[in-house]
DNA sequence: ATAAGAAATTTAACATGTTATCTAATTTGG
DNA sequence: CCAAATTAGATAACATGTTAAATTTCTTAT
């Protein structure tokens, strides 16, 4: 009932209006056109035990016989801690083997276990369905600009500053 | 010296096939553009003390006189339980205000206090420095086309499953 | 009016993000 | 060959992401 619109007048207009539109910040619509797209991932791997982080691992080393520590933060775009925190649970979970490297004692080799091979073939085929069912509703050609764009972004932005944590991957 | 390529056999060569090449699956390409984007404002974010999600909780704030917490947590894209630990950590540091909402005393009024007032104007001017450059540099054009698509698929990706836990923000 | 149900927010618990620091192993310069 | 600088990886510490459960307050049907 009481109206309260007289209060809060702390911070005058000049300042609200120098703000862009909050929703419309890139960092922001990068941040929701993510979440809507991993929604619907997040929930399958959900099923099958693993988080989204660790099926980024698993999935990495699918596609060499093996990896070393940094290497696989790079594809994967995981910080050191966050993945070495995520090979201790998945060597545990017998997911993956760690073998040292005989030529540096400081490395370590990763690659999938059989049991990890196995689970990776058994999500991959819900994960590529989900895949495609979002390409077809977004439609291929404006995923495809879509990519483009933010290849073409990230490498505007490389430019700036200086490298970063995560080098280019590709 | 023993030949190792009659074992290590588990996961056929099909398996590998099936991937998609991981860097340019659609998740990840958000998450680097976004993360290329970032790291230029988390830097000068620091220097102000503030997170990248507190600054988020001040700059929503800073658009209206006041929000409630649900409110918020739209705006920002921020969980409840994020938001929350936000919403104390800003309140000790006397930076938003929390005043009981007398309708309804499970809701809480947030807004700005007048130092947060004073943070949103200092910081402010060096975030539109920021991204007047990342967006003269990726181009204006191509800025705009990035945003349209990504406003599309995540319209596209609010029909194929339920709502989720943040609805659609504007 | 009152108990069951719904809603807003918080708390809890565990995983990851992020920066800084540490340890062990390797490389390099003298 | 040895000490300093580098490098790979792990730990620490704190903030957030994420889901589930608890709390408090409001709403509603009886």
């Amino acid at each position: 009932m009481t109206d309260t619109k007289t209060i809060g007048a702390t911070s005058p207009a000049a300042t609200r209006l120098r703000l862009r539109h909050f929703s419309k910040s890139l960092p922001m619509s990068l941040l929701r056109a993510r979440e809507s797209v991993m929604r619907h991932f997040r929930k399958s791997l959900r099923e099958f035990g693993v988080t989204e982080q660790q099926w980024r691992v698993l999935r990495a080393l699918s596609t060499k016989p093996q990896m070393e520590v940094a290497e696989l933060a790079r594809a994967t775009f995981l910080l050191g801690p966050s993945l070495s925190r995520i090979l201790v649970d998945l060597d545990q979970r017998g997911l993956i083997l760690r073998e040292p490297d005989p030529a540096d004692l400081r490395r370590w080799m990763i690659s999938l276990s059989p049991s990890g091979t196995e689970l990776i073939d058994t999500v991959t085929p819900v994960s590529e369905a989900i895949y495609r069912e979002i390409s077809q509703r977004f439609g291929e050609d404006k995923l495809g600009q879509l990519q483009d764009l933010l290849a073409e972004l990230e490498e505007a932005m490389a430019g700036i500053g200086n490298g970063g944590p995560n080098a280019p991957v590709d």
